[in-house]
DNA sequence: AAAAAG
DNA sequence: TTTTTGGG
DNA sequence: ATAAAC
C-alpha cells in the first residue's frame, strides 16, 4: 500500500532538495556531533552596545554554534540586541535596516533556541521591526468539571480546579536568566518587552501557548495540549491519516504508537513549524522520517502518501468497518480480505461481535452514534443516570470524564464516573468504610435495571465486573457500556442513541478513576510509562507501588499527580491526541 | 518509527 | 544493537 | 487464546 507511493516522482524536486542540503550542510568542519538549529539563511547582526566585548563574542560564536551566519547590518536578517527600547535602539539602525523591517529580537531568543535546539519563534523575542503581530482577542473561558453530589452542589472537584492561573512562575526564572541584569532607564519600554515575551499571556487559555513554558519533553503529560494546535492542526490532521493506516495495514501497531507520539509532540509545541520544518526533527518523538513528512507537507502543501492513504478504498472500506462495535483493525482486515466492501457484506458474513450487541443492531443505530453530542445533552444524560443512582446509593458523587472534561464542543460519548459514596474532602479522615464489593455490584445492577425499566437505557452493550480475588480485594472498578435514548427536552429537540460508561468505584481511588477516563489516549500512555518508570503501575482502578498489591488512596487526581512529582495538568491541557 | 537501554 | 513502546 | 473496548 505504502510503496506505491513515496518514489513514484523521483526526478525534478529531488534534485532541489539534494541542493538544499548542500547548502544547509557548509561552515562547521570543528565539531560534527552539533546540531543544527539555525538554518544556514538565518544571518544574525548582533548590536554590540551594551555588551561586553566577552559576552559579544560568546553570541557571536554560539551564532555559528547552532548552524547559522554573522553578518553585517546590511546583510543581517535578524538583529539581536540586549537592549529593551525601540527607541534607543533605533539610534543604533540604519535606515535601510527599518524599512526593511528586519526583526529585531531580544539575544534570549538565541540562548533559549539553543537549549531547546530548536529554532524558536521570533514573536515573544522581538521588539521591533517583522510584520506587525496582530493579536487575537478571543478569549476561552475556563471550564470546571460539571460534577454532581447529593448533599452538596459543591464537591472537592470544583475546588481541585484551580482559577486560571497566573501563567508560570517557572518560566520567568528562566526568562531572568537569560536576560541581563542591570537595569533598565525607561520603564514604559520594559513593560514592552515583557510583554512581548509572554504574547498569549493574555489571549489564550492560561499558559499552554506562551512559549517560554513550553519545555521538549518526553512525556506528553508533562506538557501543555490545547483541543486543536494553533499553528500546526492541518499537519497533525494529515500525520494522524498515517497513524490510522498504520494501524490498519497491521503488523505495524509501533510504527502507529510513533506516530501517535509525534503528534502530541506536534499538538505542544506552540509554534508554526512552516518557517522551518526541518527543526522539526528536534522534537521529542520526531525522528527522520516524520521530519521529512513534515517538510514535504510545509513545503508543497501536502504529504504523497496520505494523499494516496485517502483515495486507497481499502483504506476507506475497512475505516468503515471499524465503526462497528467489535470490529478492529484485525476483523475490518479479515471482512475485507473475506471480499466484504460494504457494511451489509459484513453482516452477511456474519458473527456476533459484541457479546450483547448484535451486528446487525449495532448497525442499525449507527446513524446516531456516529453524531456527536453536544455538551448540554453530555450533563442532561448525565443527571439523569445520577439522579437515579441517587435514590438507590445517597451520598454519590459524579465527574463527567473524556472529552467532555477536556473541553471538547462536542463528544462521541459520555463517560461518567461515579464514586461511591462520598469521596473525602481535603484533610478529612475516614468516616465510614469502603463499600463492601457486593453493595456495589448490587448498586451498578439496580441501577441498570431501573434505567432499563424507564427505557432510557436501551442496549447494554457490555457490564464488567471485578471478577477475580485479586480485583474484589484490591481494585474494584465496575464498568457499564450501555446505549441510552434521553428523552426530548429543551435540550434535547432531536432525541438519538447515545453510548454512554458508567464508571463506579470507592473513593479511595476515585482520583485514579477520573484521571484515567479523561484521557487522552496519549496522556494515558504516557503518564503510566511515567509511573512504571517511577516504580509505580498507574491505571484506573488505582495507582500502585512496585511490589504492593493495594492501590494508595488517591480520592482526588492531584494525589496522583503530586506522588508520580508530577505537575497538575488541567484536563483541558491534555489534548494529547490529534 | 523513535528513543531508551544495554 | 536490542528492547520498549499503557494496563487490566 | 485472542481481539476489542475502555
Amino acid at each position: 500500500m505504502s510503496n506505491s507511493v513515496h518514489q513514484s516522482t523521483p526526478s525534478p524536486n529531488r534534485k532541489g532538495k539534494q541542493k538544499r542540503i548542500d547548502l544547509i550542510e557548509p561552515q562547521n568542519e570543528s565539531s560534527p556531533k552539533r546540531q543544527r538549529v539555525l538554518s544556514s539563511a538565518t544571518r544574525i547582526f548582533i548590536l554590540a552596545d551594551k555588551l561586553t566585548t566577552e559576552e559579544h563574542d560568546a553570541l557571536r560564536s554560539l551564532v555559528v554554534d547552532l548552524g547559522g551566519m554573522n553578518a553585517n547590518m546590511t546583510f543581517a536578517n535578524v538583529i539581536l540586541t540586549s537592549m529593551r527600547a525601540p527607541r534607543r535602539i533605533e539610534r543604533y539602525l540604519n535606515a535601510d535596516v527599518i524599512n526593511r523591517h528586519v526583526p529585531v529580537l531580544h539575544t534570549s531568543w538565541l540562548h533559549d533556541s539553543a537549549r531547546e535546539r530548536l529554532l524558536l519563534a521570533y514573536e515573544p523575542y522581538k521588539i521591533m521591526g517583522g510584520a506587525s503581530p496582530e493579536l487575537e482577542k478571543q478569549r476561552e473561558e475556563l471550564g470546571l468539571d460539571v460534577v454532581g453530589s447529593s448533599e452538596h452542589e459543591q464537591t472537592e472537584e470544583k475546588k481541585a480546579i484551580p482559577p486560571p492561573s497566573p501563567p508560570h512562575s517557572d518560566s520567568q526564572t528562566l526568562q531572568e536568566e537569560t536576560n541581563d541584569d542591570d537595569s533598565q532607564t525607561e520603564d514604559e519600554d520594559d513593560a514592552t518587552f515583557q510583554r512581548a515575551l509572554t504574547p498569549f499571556q493574555s489571549t489564550q487559555q492560561e499558559d499552554c501557548e506562551g512559549d517560554p513554558d513550553w519545555k521538549n519533553v518526553d512525556y506528553a503529560c508533562m506538557r501543555p495540549s490545547p483541543l486543536k494546535s494553533k499553528q500546526n492542526q492541518a499537519l497533525v490532521d494529515e500525520l494522524e491519516v498515517l497513524r490510522l493506516q498504520r494501524i490498519l495495514a497491521g503488523k505495524q501497531e509501533m510504527n502507529a504508537t510513533a506516530y501517535g507520539r509525534a503528534i502530541s509532540a506536534i499538538k505542544a509545541y506552540p509554534h508554526s513549524l512552516q518557517p522551518n520544518p526541518s527543526n522539526a526533527k528536534n522534537l521529542k518523538g520526531v525522528g527522520p522520517k516524520i521530519a521529512k513528512l513534515i517538510v514535504q507537507y510545509y513545503e508543497e502543501g501536502r504529504i504523497a502518501e496520505v494523499d494516496a492513504i485517502r483515495k486507497d478504498s481499502a483504506f476507506q472500506t475497512m475505516s468503515r468497518f471499524m465503526q462497528l462495535y467489535g470490529v478492529g483493525p484485525k476483523r475490518a482486515r479479515e471482512y475485507y480480505s473475506g471480499g466484504a466492501r460494504s457494511m451489509d457484506d459484513v453482516i452477511k458474513m456474519g458473527g456476533s461481535l459484541g457479546v450483547h450487541l448484535h451486528i446487525d443492531e449495532c448497525l442499525r443505530i449507527l446513524p446516531d452514534l456516529q453524531r456527536t453530542i453536544p455538551r448540554l445533552e453530555v450533563e442532561e444524560i448525565s443527571k439523569t443516570i445520577f439522579d437515579e443512582l441517587n435514590i438507590i446509593a445517597p451520598g454519590s458523587t459524579y465527574v463527567i470524564c473524556g472529552g467532555y472534561r477536556r473541553g471538547k464542543p462536542e463528544s462521541n460519548d459520555v463517560d461518567i464516573v461515579i464514586s461511591l459514596p462520598r469521596p473525602l474532602q481535603r484533610g478529612e479522615e475516614p468516616d465510614r468504610g469502603i463499600w463492601n464489593v457486593k453493595e456495589q455490584i448490587a448498586v451498578m445492577d439496580k441501577l441498570l435495571k431501573t434505567l432499563k425499566r424507564k427505557a432510557f437505557i436501551t442496549h447494554v452493550v457490555n457490564v464488567s465486573t471485578p471478577a477475580s480475588v485479586y480485583e474484589m480485594t484490591y481494585s474494584r472498578l465496575e464498568l457499564a457500556e450501555v446505549v441510552v435514548m434521553p428523552s426530548r427536552s429543551e435540550t434535547i429537540p432531536v432525541p438519538r442513541y447515545r453510548r454512554v460508561d458508567i464508571i463506579l468505584g470507592p473513593w479511595e481511588t476515585h482520583g485514579a478513576a477520573v484521571l484515567g477516563w479523561t484521557g487522552s489516549r496519549q496522556f494515558e500512555r504516557d503518564i503510566r510509562l511515567l509511573a512504571k518508570h517511577k516504580g509505580f503501575t498507574f491505571h484506573s482502578t488505582g495507582l500502585v507501588h512496585q511490589g504492593e498489591r493495594a492501590p494508595l488512596s488517591t480520592p482526588q487526581e492531584e494525589d496522583i499527580f503530586e506522588i508520580l512529582g508530577l505537575e497538575y495538568m488541567p484536563p483541558r491541557l491534555r489534548n494529547c491526541d490529534a
